[in-house]
DNA sequence: AATAATGCCAACCGCGCGAAT
DNA sequence: GATTCGCGCGGTTGGCATTAT
């Protein structure tokens, strides 16, 4: 047979907040024994506490571990904690490995408290971390409520795209040809998404551009984006794929060169050499795309120098904050 | 001042994987 | 090989603190 039952299903073990001569028994324990847990099953009775085991390790690595830095995270923190979910996700515990003295449990709280409703109120998906639709993009002057959750189709998302540019005739061949490259690669899920992120983004552009002359060559570039890179991605995502297969070898390898944020002074450091990893993987190649994308590409451009101005959301105001300004302007710079 | 709404975070829950039996 | 559990993980909750009405 297998090994005796746990305590964690016993009814008489304690649950809830831990007292402070709780926290100082277990403590007490663990130093005991020089900073080694061994078995957390067998721990409580040891150590004269009326807990879980598993309650225990969460309360020593999640609170009392002496190495646990508090405190408010910095900015360097934030950015490297937004990095890093960018390529793996709400894999909490690798995240943390990344930031000396945090735990997952913290690194997720702030993340769901914090950075998500920033990057939100950027106009940025926290999920994917691509630029809403103009649709999904929150309101300032909301009193802070989120907009109702929503998906957008890619018919919506043309269709968006086209009350955007307005109803002149020149601009409805514009999205005639959207429409057309959207019905050209529509077999992968992942290209729609790139097709609904470039209606958005035209839009955007066309706003930025509305009393420009020159409209038609930021139109090409949108196809240009989407021929070559599919998704119009952040610069701190663009080689993203590379900064998550180098994190699962690591992983693999059981190695840990990752770097880790010691102390603010050699942090720059270390968000230097993840700009390095990040920096070494190539765009997919062209040609990985239906040939009907690079014919539509090819097609002459209009010229849509006469468009009506574009109505959009307002962004909120931490776009004149500097920290968040900094990632603006570097990420969806046009 | 009272109440409601929202923010925050420590702690819990349940699951998957690998190890022990 | 089958069974059972320990551990670690991500998601969720409960309750206190703070802010808004």
């Amino acid at each position: 047979m297998g090994r005796s039952p746990c305590c964690c299903h016993d009814a008489n073990v304690k649950k809830g907040p831990w007292g402070e001569e709780e926290d100082k028994a277990l403590v007490e324990h663990i130093q005991r024994h020089g900073g080694h847990v061994g078995s957390w099953r067998s721990l409580p009775k040891a150590a004269g506490l009326n807990r879980c085991g598993k309650s225990c390790r969460l309360r020593w690595t999640n609170y009392l571990r002496p190495d646990i830095k508090r405190g408010n995270f910095s900015d360097d923190e934030e950015r490297l904690i937004i990095r890093l979910h960018a390529a793996l996700g709400n894999r909490w515990s690798t995240i943390a490995t990344h930031l000396e003295g945090r735990t997952d449990n913290e690194i997720k709280n702030y993340w769901n408290t914090h950075i998500k409703k920033k990057l939100l109120r950027m106009g940025i998906d926290p999920v994917t971390h691509q630029r809403l639709p103009p649709d999904l993009l929150l309101l300032d002057g909301g009193a802070g409520h989120l907009a109702p959750p929503a998906v957008l189709s890619p018919e919506a998302a043309l269709l968006s795209a086209a009350a955007s540019l307005g109803s002149l005739d020149t601009t409805l061949r514009q999205v005639q040809l959207l429409q057309n490259l959207l019905n050209a690669i529509t077999s992968t899920d992942g290209v729609v998404a790139a097709a609904c992120l470039m209606a958005s983004n035209l839009a955007a552009t066309t706003n930025a551009t509305k009393n420009s002359s020159s409209i038609a060559p930021n139109f090409q570039e949108q196809m240009n984006m989407l021929a070559h890179a599919s998704y119009q991605l952040p610069d701190y995502l663009r080689d993203v794929p590379s900064f998550a297969e180098q994190d699962m070898a690591q992983q693999l390898n059981t190695i840990t060169t990752a770097p880790v944020l010691r102390s603010s002074a050699d942090s720059a450091e270390s968000n230097q050499q993840i700009d390095q990893r990040c920096s070494a993987a190539e765009l997919a190649p062209a040609e990985t795309y239906p040939q009907e994308v690079a014919a539509a590409v090819d097609r002459p451009m209009q010229d849509l120098a006469n468009l009506e101005p574009l109505e959009l959301p307002n962004l909120c105001s931490l776009e004149f904050d500097p920290f968040w300004k900094d990632i603006l302007e570097s990420n969806f710079s046009s």
